[in-house]
DNA sequence: TTGTACGCGTTATCAT
DNA sequence: ATGATAACGCGTACAA
């Protein structure tokens, strides 16, 4: 009647000449009581016949699949396939690995956890950012909780407060040395490109960069905070509104790398030279920027690393209270930072800081 | 006794008081044939238990799942990433994505295809080049053959062949009209950073390169066509070979865009300016190249549209043979072959073609 | 050590 | 329209 597609395991037993219990012992391997020779033939029938378990059918079986999932925002942005790559790296030989993309859309992850226990996944690595908005996080969290209840494991990057392990990177201090190297380069007048105010890792960034400058005796004009999308067009866009604003400033910083590549290109249209007219500087180190001109300052991530890490973490077995593993993240300055020759002629002291913007 | 973990549909009929096949038939809407009172009974039981269909088991009832594999070389090069991008915003909608990442091994191939085949996926998306290793094509080939004969539908991208549907980009052609183009721009000394000589598609570039170039009455001498991995990587050591080799060419062709990237890493390093020393092109056209100075003349071939119509193509249901669709490449000029001011000055025909390597 | 038989959560066939 | 009941392919107590 229905078209027998695929080999079974009972193809397999029949062929060997055994029963299905010894056939599926030698095929998972559970217990070693096996007899070598009717190991040799069940494994020789599964071979000539091209025998495949069903995954789908060991997962009802046992109750739970060997997937491991993966969700990431846009993985056409470096810096999450950077990440991505890093945890597939480390979780593909424990099991098959499902990318999600959730587009930026913050209701989309919810919905994948949801997914994901429907799948009975053993394993999850949340990649992201905590969003302020408390009903998604709530939902999300619930989900969280119940993929943990059912026996799941789920590491989450960037995102803490899941009630899972969580690989946390130090975005705070980091802007925080940024903001300190950069004032020391002689720097005095900044503009910040802050992303969503909805973005927790965002706003980590632009609070970091306002103490690290607040311990110079610096500070950010409030008009000099430009708000918009965390991608390369957001940074464009906020580029070109910050030149709309205002006088340039001495030094820009994007909070992270693909909006100052965007605030590159909008400087690049408008004529504007980096870093002879304004300097800029970004957040991630992401691959991409060996390949752009000038070279950019940024805070270097560990990307492919976290990753690795992550999947660890969510695929060790682990009993005790989630963890959180923090990340040290390391100032590069490079070419777009130097300082223009008419600046460095003159003693930091020579600039005065009065704040050009009010 | 076993810690019941997760709602099962049987939970759900007790709840609403309903059969079990009742209960399927409301969840699942495979017939219509149910009272209003008893959907809504079911329904509500199923929210409030916050019930989830275990997909694995409905795998194996149908005997089919809804996963769609896309399988890539590396997710982290923007390639493949703007491909596999594509293809999950067609695919995401009519199943759970499983993404592989082959790490550029070959072998992996087949593996996948395998494991594809043990979730009884539906459909699959394989990206990447045919490799002239007869052993492995055939190993991918026999698992593709087998996932169809099982009833799976499967799209290549950039691998003709296999047997299945396949989304080929016009890689000959397109290298052949870049050819044309910098030929009439006036340049008449090439070197070609040729990628692996396995690859077919850096093959078909680089013969469509040498017949364009041909058209013109010019070619590459043999000592300028550079082998080396089709990676940013191999490029920045190719480009380092070409200048052991010799004196410069007028214009270096990458036969991919990262690879254009790495070689032009090494230009700068070694103090050339592109594109005043030296002219370089590239082949594909991927986002990062909005970010690169100076702006990388390419071929561009539409990626994430590309991926898109593989997953449509895998999904819809297909009768008939295997379909192959072409998608066609375009020039596009940019800065880095802006012809130097000294050889604008002259005419073309004042550059006797001579080949400098012997 | 090996085989029998039952269970895993669903779907689908068949009477009712 | 609804409800038993038999698959689906496999894992695993339990008995032999």
């Amino acid at each position: 009647m229905t078209r027998r597609v695929a080999v079974t395991l009972e193809d397999v037993a029949r062929r060997a000449g055994v029963s299905l219990s010894t056939a599926s012992r030698v095929i998972n391997g559970s217990t070693r009581s096996v007899t070598p020779e009717f190991r040799e033939r069940v494994l020789g029938a599964a071979s000539e016949l091209g025998y495949l378990p069903n995954r789908h059918a060991q997962a009802v079986a046992r109750g739970r699949s060997s997937l491991i999932g993966v969700l990431v925002h846009d993985i056409a942005d470096p810096y999450f396939s950077s990440i991505a790559a890093g945890a597939m790296r480390e979780a593909e030989p424990h099991g098959m690995v499902v990318l999600g993309n959730s587009l930026r859309r913050p209701e989309y992850e919810p919905e994948f956890v949801a997914t994901m226990r429907a799948q009975r996944t053993r394993a999850l690595v949340l990649v992201g950012s905590r969003v302020r908005d408390a009903g998604r996080t709530r939902a999300l969290r619930a989900e969280v909780a119940a993929f943990l209840a059912e026996g799941g494991q789920v590491c989450a990057v960037g995102q803490p407060g899941l009630g899972a392990h969580t690989v946390q990177p130090a975005n705070r201090a980091g802007a925080r040395a940024l903001a300190h190297a950069l004032a020391d380069r002689g720097y005095r007048d900044f503009a910040v490109l802050r992303g969503p105010d909805a973005l927790l890792t965002a706003t980590e960034r632009l609070a970091g960069f306002c103490e690290g400058l607040a311990a110079r005796g610096l500070s950010v004009p409030d008009a000099a905070v430009i708000p918009g999308p965390f991608t390369r067009e957001g940074g464009h866009a906020a580029a070109l509104a910050l030149l709309e604003a205002g006088p340039l400033p001495d030094c820009v910083f994007a909070v992270n790398d693909v909006m100052a590549l965007g605030a590159l290109a909008a400087f690049r249209e408008q004529g504007i030279a980096v870093p002879d007219d304004v300097a800029l500087a970004g957040f991630d180190d992401i691959p991409t920027l060996r390949d752009v001109a000038p070279a950019l300052t940024t805070v270097r991530l560990p990307l492919t690393a976290m990753g690795q890490r992550a999947a660890a973490l969510a695929l060790e077995a682990s009993a005790g209270p989630p963890r959180l593993v923090r990340v040290d993240a390391e100032v590069v300055l490079r070419e777009s930072t130097r300082r223009p020759v008419a600046m460095a002629a003159a003693t930091p002291a020579a600039h005065p800081t009065g704040s050009r913007r009010t």
